[in-house]
DNA sequence: ACTCTTCGCGGAAACGTTTCGACGTATCGA
DNA sequence: TCGATACGTCGAAACGTTTCCGCGAAGAGT
């Protein structure tokens, strides 16, 4: 039932090797037959198989994506990942194969070892990711997005997060604002040392310190209630509290929720400053300033990069991308009291 | 470099076809061979090459899903479907193979007739899909997530949108509200004519009206300037409206902001209910009655089906999924005026 | 007119599995 | 004791491609 190489080959007049280079454009082919192989392609509907071509080929044209541990399927962050790999395949022919990080790093070794992908793209990279080894001794090239400690010469791609967290700071601090705190990501982000998340911590810390301000910081869950607790924490840390830095998307609209039920203005009696995908600020009320997350933007890099791996050219080992602010309302000089 | 059926065949000192009975359990092998082989297979690291195994089976093990056209990254609802079916791909030994309904048809018969994929799972289904007839004429199976208007022969899962969107009119009519309200998906979720958005809304204006009540319903767009006007000319339509129905989960948390701004408690002043997956309306405050929408559930099912199908075993055409109300503390009896 | 190159193509051997048929050797029933 | 069965294993032929090698014909150079 399956149309196959012969049958092409048959129907145009030619030997199925004629047929394999008019496919594979490897030899220079006559006009004619070119044509006369492509219309019977097109008329039988034929598609080369992908396994017994596997076979020769030492390629599939497709990469394995491994997906962060969590599956609560909340995180819209991620998921602007994988569609951006998605599309950036799709448009070099190649097909994306899904991986959880649950299954860990017995399920990478599967795909790359029974040839199934030419490479993989692994996120959500912990400070001391355990799969960064086996990444390491895979005979296939990976491309991470997210910086492990020891990356040394594993390819990534990362967003500069402590730059972030310092620029929101620069920003609230240039304002005029002396208490700063940040809300940042749920607490299990830290514990399993999620590196975009400490990272953007320790940025916005440091900067603290070395402006001579207070360090005052919480994780949050992304629901009102965590939310609201997380604030109070945050104002008892230091009541003089004028500025926000938040680094947690989903709890954004619930912390602009907050604060208008505690009868704080924004930015009056409280300037905003997020971290996250710029869409997700602009359309709140008031719309709120970032320093935006290139989500789409890396993981269009990490495909290029992979890709660039697989064919065999040179990579730059390490990529980071420069933070960039965007002023909207949710942020001004604070009231003088 | 990469270790071959032949190299662990000359280990364990047998033949080839020996080890790949052991491997497929397709014939009786003595206990003693098969330690050896198991032996030698594992002090390899020998995968079996998926390409050139999936030439003579008929199969590959991986399946494919179609991920709607809209890559906004947003919705988790689908997010969630793709994790549940993620999951029992894996469960079962199976790989997923992503990809967009951009790309449209074609991708769908490419994977297909390269033999990538053993069967496809298709999601974001339109009242009349131009994909059906498309899944129809595969000679692979193929799973619908929704439910097109010419199912016939496709076997598709479901959730009964219809009767979710009567049992919330039920709800709070039984409740005493009088003048309900139904906030629903974007306007372009309606005008792609997505199955879920289309029944819903029915479902809830039909139970209205034979109830005699005013149908009453507007689209949203799931920010707050989408929100507040929707709301506002929910009220336009029905001042009197006392009960919100909300089909929209990207919204739901604008919604009661909105409803607060307003100054209109909940339930007091408005009851809420949604349609929604369950996690996202009960940690909102107040938590949100809701019909939870069954993502894990069909996810699970629609791979269930599907390898049913692969593996040659018939399967219901159609399953529906009946809702379930959860009560909390965002609806009750309005209140006398 | 004759070699030399180039061009266009076909034949056949791979690639790494699975599986069909066949071949001993025990085991069993009679 | 003898055929028939069952068991365990092997050899070889597939599966659908790609690619190496080579061959004839056409064109170029002398």
């Amino acid at each position: 039932m399956p149309v196959r190489l012969v049958d092409v080959a048959r129907r145009a007049g030619v030997s199925p090797s004629t047929v394999s280079y008019v496919l594979s454009g490897n030899r220079p082919i006559s006009a004619e037959t070119r044509r006369r192989v492509e219309e019977s392609i097109a008329e039988l509907g034929f598609r080369p198989h992908a396994g017994a071509r596997s076979i020769r080929r030492q390629s599939t044209n497709v990469v394995a994506m491994v997906l962060p541990m969590l599956a609560d399927g909340q995180s819209s962050v991620q998921m602007q990942f994988v569609f951006a790999v998605l599309h950036a395949a799709r448009a070099q022919g190649f097909n994306l194969l899904l991986l959880t990080a649950e299954d860990g790093v017995a399920e990478i070794n599967n795909v790359v070892n029974s040839a199934m992908v030419d490479g993989v793209i692994v996120m959500e990279i912990q400070v001391n990711d355990p799969r960064v080894p086996v990444l390491r001794a895979l005979d296939r090239p990976a491309v991470l997005i997210g910086t492990p400690d020891d990356a040394e010469d594993l390819v990534h791609v990362d967003f500069d997060f402590a730059a972030a967290g310092a620029m929101c700071v620069q920003h609230l601090h240039d304002l005029g604002h002396r208490h700063i705190g940040m809300l940042a990501q749920p607490a299990d982000t830290f514990t399993r040392q999620a590196g975009f998340a400490l990272r953007a911590r320790d940025g916005v810390l440091q900067e603290l310190t070395e402006r001579g301000l207070k360090p005052t910081w919480i994780p949050a869950q992304p629901n009102p209630a965590g939310v609201a607790e997380a604030i109070e924490e945050l104002f008892g840390q230091d009541p003089e509290l004028s500025a926000l830095i938040v680094y947690n998307e989903l709890a954004l609209p619930f912390v602009l929720d907050r604060l208008r039920q505690l009868g704080r203005r924004v930015p009056g009696d409280m300037s905003v400053v997020a971290i996250c995908p710029d869409d997700q600020a602009q359309h709140l009320v008031p719309a709120v300033s970032d320093v935006a997350l290139p989500t789409t933007e890396l993981g269009r890099l990490a495909f290029e990069r992979l890709v660039g791996l697989i064919t065999g050219t040179d990579q730059p080992v390490s990529t980071l991308l420069e933070p960039h602010l965007n002023r909207r309302g949710s942020a001004g000089p604070p009231l003088r009291r």
